[in-house]
DNA sequence: AAAACGGGGGC
DNA sequence: GCCCCAGTTTT
């Protein structure tokens, strides 16, 4: 373990720094957990749809979300049947769109394999699309009270700090270690809730960058990075690589009032969504008209709707606008500025064009 | 093991 | 505006 985990702590030491944090850590989650709806009634299906929107995403970014998800689609069956369009336009704007889609698969599976409810089995769980090994600790630990580690970025966080461990977290053997170290350290009773712990401390204390809260740390008597004061560069995270560019041109075509959009391939990035026209590189008004012709559109009048730009994880989109009044309907369909807000998700890469569609000047 | 996959918040 | 955050699947 000690190649894996770099830390300078002796194994005697470390063992009982684990041994010593699960009752200061339940002791200050009793008093300091956030009240959150998915708490409330802590149900196998509720606590796998938080899950699934926590992953990569921030409590207050998830709140208004959850209850209109599990409101309109209740339990697993309903999820199991719910088109496509719905699903997509309940996760518009949460990003990571593959979730909702596994998560429909999972439900499906479920209901065929499961009899429409989650498994409470940790291997079973990790079977199921869209369910890895933090979301099976999670569910097996939370909702079914068995005694699973729950390794996300604020345990591998707090953990990395706790033992002063520079290893790089983002190494699966990394994290991987991190969870046998942390059921060494769970007890036999309330499982869940020391995971949730875990993490509500690093959502709140032991917080990333800015400096820790460690005078508020229910560990911070018995934690090694801070004695060391190596918490500050803690946890350790390889260099990521550069983004790449693409520009595109973006063409709002509009036609009797109603606006054309094209739905994404099924797979890939922001699969299943809508978008306005787009053509690759950026293009003058002169040649946008040109591939518009080209493409059998009959633009009436082409006017600039500005540039914008999206920052995905991996790719930096540049776009610049234009507004089409078509002289003719085209051949792909048209959608109200109504059905677009209510039914359609539109990726919000395309924010800066969406928002202009209600005051959109009228055709010439 | 590395890349694909969004969007929001902090500074 | 730039930097940071981070589970699962696919390659």
């Amino acid at each position: 373990m000690d190649e894996i985990l770099h830390t300078d702590l002796a194994p005697g030491e470390c063992r009982e720094l684990l041994a010593a944090m699960s009752q200061p850590l339940l002791q200050w989650y009793d008093r300091s957990a956030r009240v959150l709806p998915w708490r409330e009634r802590p149900t196998p299906y509720r606590v796998w749809v938080s899950e699934i929107m926590l992953q990569q995403t921030r409590v207050a970014a998830v709140l208004p979300y959850f209850e209109r998800f599990v409101t309109a689609l209740p339990d697993e069956q309903a999820l199991a049947d719910a088109p496509q369009d719905q699903l997509l336009k309940l996760w518009e704007g949460l990003g990571y769109y593959n979730r909702v889609k596994n998560m429909q698969k999972c439900a499906r599976e479920v209901v065929a394999c499961h009899g429409g409810r989650l498994p409470g089995d940790y291997c079973a769980l990790l079977k199921l699309p869209g369910i890895g090994a933090y979301t099976a600790g999670a569910i097996a630990s939370i909702a079914f009270g068995q005694r699973f580690p729950a390794v996300d970025g604020n345990v591998l966080r707090v953990m990395a700090r706790l033992i002063s461990c520079d290893s790089d977290i983002l190494q699966p053997r990394v994290k991987k270690a991190f969870g046998e170290l942390v059921l060494s350290a769970m007890p036999h009773h309330r499982p869940g809730d020391f995971n949730q712990a875990m993490m509500e401390l690093g959502a709140t204390i032991c917080l990333p960058n800015t400096l820790p809260l460690c005078p508020s740390c229910p560990l911070g008597d018995i934690c090694r990075g801070r004695a060391l004061q190596t918490h500050h560069h803690l946890p350790h995270k390889a260099p990521k690589k550069a983004k790449r560019n693409e520009q595109w041109t973006v063409v709002v075509a509009r036609w009797q009032g109603r606006i054309l959009l094209q739905r994404r391939p099924e797979s890939g990035l922001l699969g299943g969504m809508y978008q306005y026209l787009c053509l690759p590189g950026h293009l003058g008004a002169e040649e946008c008209q040109q591939q518009l012709a080209a493409q059998g559109f009959c633009v009436h009048t082409l006017r600039p709707l500005g540039a914008a730009k999206h920052i995905f994880t991996h790719i930096v989109w540049q776009m610049e606008g234009y507004l089409a009044d078509l002289s003719a309907p085209p051949q792909e369909p048209l959608y109200t500025l109504e059905e677009i807000e209510e039914q359609l998700s539109v990726p919000s890469a395309f924010a800066h064009y969406t928002r202009q569609l209600p005051t959109l000047p009228l055709p010439l």
